[in-house]
DNA sequence: TAATCATGTTAACAGTGTCAACATAGGATG
DNA sequence: CATCCTATGTTGACACTGTTAACATGATTA
């Protein structure tokens, strides 16, 4: 039984990824936690300053992921520049339903990220990947321009990701236009950003 | 001094109503508004199931207000069809933006609506609000068409204030493209709106 | 070898949501 | 009017939380 863990800042982490995920930020205990990694309920405070500050690294986590599937999706040198923007947006929303959890707390505001300047830093990087794009995608734009429709293609699918994660609207009982609609979005992502994007 | 309050439940959901805008909902603890209420800490159990239920009412009220709005900016007879819906665009954007905290609890996955049938109502009225403008806006549009068309709004709205909602991102000391851009929008959301809905 | 320092532990504090058991008052019923 | 019922309040307790202070251990370094 050996006093010192070792490499106990990268469990906690990674322990903490996969408990955010799975239960949501506000239900993860620090305390569970460690348990879980065996060791005492205050040894995490030898690693992370508060549980915000874990939880940072949890989200900055999220934001490189991110950024690599947008990456990757921006990589795909078959395809053409505006199949190549489709896909990074279906790729956006499909992160952001399948790492629900996480995603909500990469725009939580229990983190106050300018006490975090590298979670400011991943959190930009998703938005220099859509410059990228958009700046071939649209040859001779203004930067000021480029930068505005930067943000209302980030907006709708930040938004739809928003609209979509709450299934309350579409996959509770009651049959409403909204969530019969949200249902048929869902069913076409891409059809979708195509009517949405218009490109 | 009377041992029955008379009119604690109302009190105890302004009361919160206050404390969520204010503190955050995550921050807000039931036995600070009992408190508040000159009350004992477990009084208000006798009104409400649980934390959450509270919650719930808080976040209906929020969408009441919230749809109130959009009715008010969809009832101003000199305007335009047009002009009434950036109308309602931006009422809804400084709605999200001033009533931030609030905004958040409404779209916070801490409450199941699935379990609150009239908090799932006051949020379809949001929707509902929206299709009768865009109708008017797009006469002879297939039902479905126009609840795609307004998924795409309500997303690009939700999105933006989410986007604009983390101050880090322009208010902070780093000067990135994104922070930029970001107060570029918020200081002229009616011209950001006019490009983006393309109306 | 001795001292330093990062990393672990235990004990404690104040705060939380929630429940069970009890108290009170006001309205309904005889 | 007297009595009971029920809605609404209180007290006390439980298990849990984040966090700090004081102490223990063991690896690195002078």
């Amino acid at each position: 039984m050996k006093y010192h863990h070792g490499n106990l800042k990268e469990e906690l982490i990674s322990s903490a990824c996969i408990v955010c995920e799975a239960d949501g930020h506000d239900r993860m205990s620090l305390r569970s936690i460690a348990k879980e990694a065996k060791v005492s309920q205050t040894a995490p405070y030898r690693h992370f300053k508060t549980k915000e500050s874990l939880l940072a690294e949890v989200s900055a986590r999220g934001f490189t992921e991110l950024k690599e599937i947008l990456q990757n999706a921006n990589a795909k040198k078959t395809l053409s520049t505006r199949d190549k923007f489709l896909e990074m947006g279906q790729a956006y929303i499909e992160f952001g339903l399948s790492k629900r959890n996480t995603y909500d707390l990469m725009h939580s505001s229990v983190i106050d990220k300018t006490q975090f300047p590298e979670l400011l830093n991943s959190a930009v990087g998703t938005f220099e990947e859509l410059v990228y794009v958009l700046a071939e995608l649209n040859p001779g734009i203004s930067a000021k321009d480029l930068d505005i429709k930067c943000i209302h293609h980030w907006a709708l699918v930040h938004g739809l990701v928003g609209l979509l994660r709450n299934e309350n609207l579409d996959a509770s009982d009651i049959d409403t236009p909204a969530g019969n609609a949200m249902g048929l979005v869902r069913s076409d992502i891409k059809s979708f950003l195509i009517s949405a994007l218009e490109v």
